[in-house]
DNA sequence: ATGCGTGTGTTCTATATTCGAACACATTGT
DNA sequence: ACAATGTGTTCGAATATAGAACACACGCAT
């Protein structure tokens, strides 16, 4: 059935999981205690950790032990680096203008990651949409409006029917709204955003309340993704 | 002279050099050109490639190409997580009180690197500290708040004398300001962010032109700062 | 103090894992 | 048609790694 046939380095594997593990944990971790949540023998996860060390990718706090390196930060600068610096600028005034938080969100696998967000003066909460933040792709709107940049066929298993014909109809209009599904409460804009050559990505809003009709926002939405689609000549 | 006793996983270690690799080329690469880069066999980074795939850190674009994935934007959420999650709001609050950029740094060894920044609403410029830039930390405002954090011992090379004198003299007051030193003609002024347990930081702003003295900005970060060392114990 | 639990760092050998060459194939441009 | 470039796969040899075992430091209870 399953047909394995994955080469994969099981060293590289290891020292990835540990990044993940670390990530994951809200609080530093012993070495043992990243051992056993590997299920390797500890002097395999010190010589790993000793790796990454060196590398920066993880630090030692006073007490000695583990968690992810500023490095790290360093390095996920560099994720589509070129779309963050087009869409940066149009994220700050499509925010400023509309008085709401905008974000850029990108497709991974059937997660939707949000890359990058930019909060006006008033903003609502601090439920900002943290860049690294992620969720399944078929919730939200950013999520919807990266689907129907996605031919059907490589949708995520969590699509029904129902979701693709929400999808269908929404992309012929050009964008999509949401309410109460990533966040309780909370209103969500999102127009598509498709580059040449590059995976689907998305710009959209969020609000709690808006003197502005959903169809205005996204006009305004859609604006800001014709500049950055032209400046990278897609 | 070197005492080179490092036993360091290879494996482990390569692939992440392809991680290094990928950030710094601002295009995608193909598995040709990172094998060359690394200086090892094809095989090898393939196999490497293989499993960073496996783990969602790189992505193929529609050539085949090879970028960074967005799990890596994923992974960095992770770092200092707290400390971030803390500091937002305040950033949020300066940056707008004050209309101009507010950002966190850490200490990374010898580099100081931005964890988060905000945008006011007037941004003066896109010259905005993204998140994940980084610069020798003996430059800079918050370089040198973060500095008046590190035992003197621990400096880095390039401090010489005169900067040791300068981190030491502003310490005394409590803020730092920096001109021309990182960006040409753009001031900085900041104040050190010191928790318990967890390495140096800074939160700082930066500007061309300001209404506000540089004492009155320093204040009004320090305020900041009391909070979220309140908020982290430390 | 003594013992116990936990955590870190180091050394060592068998072997599983990785290395690197070679092959097959697709694509592109000359 | 041919070379040039890139990708994916196989395979034996060699080496980098896996995992056990040891030495040590620290905190904490008995």
């Amino acid at each position: 059935m399953t047909e394995e046939r994955a080469p994969a380095s099981q060293t590289l594997s290891r020292g990835i999981r540990i990044l993940e593990v670390l990530a994951d944990a809200r609080e530093p971790l012993t070495i043992d205690e990243i051992a056993r949540r590997l299920d390797v023998h500890r002097s395999v996860a010190y010589r790993l950790l000793r790796t990454l060390e060196d590398h920066g990718l993880i630090a030692r706090d006073a007490n000695g032990h583990i968690a992810l390196g500023a490095r790290m930060a360093a390095l996920a600068a560099g994720v589509a680096h070129d779309l963050q610096a087009e869409a940066l600028p149009e994220l700050t005034d499509v925010a400023n203008e509309l008085g709401m938080t905008c974000f850029l969100s990108v497709l991974d696998h059937d997660e939707c990651v949000t890359l990058a967000s930019v909060e006006p003066r008033h903003a609502v909460a601090s439920v900002a949409q943290r860049p690294g933040t992620r969720h399944p792709v078929t919730r939200g709107a950013p999520g919807k409006a990266i689907l129907s940049l996605v031919p059907g066929a490589s949708w995520p298993s969590g699509a029904d029917a129902h979701l693709r014909d929400e999808v269908t109809d929404a992309a012929t209009r050009g964008w999509f709204e949401s309410h109460d599904e990533v966040i309780p409460s909370l209103r969500a804009v999102a127009v598509p955003l498709a580059i040449r050559g590059r995976g689907a990505a998305a710009i959209a809003v969020v609000y709690l309340a808006s003197p502005h009709a959903p169809a205005e926002i996204a006009a305004r939405l859609a604006r800001s993704a014709g500049v950055i689609r032209a400046a990278l000549g897609g």
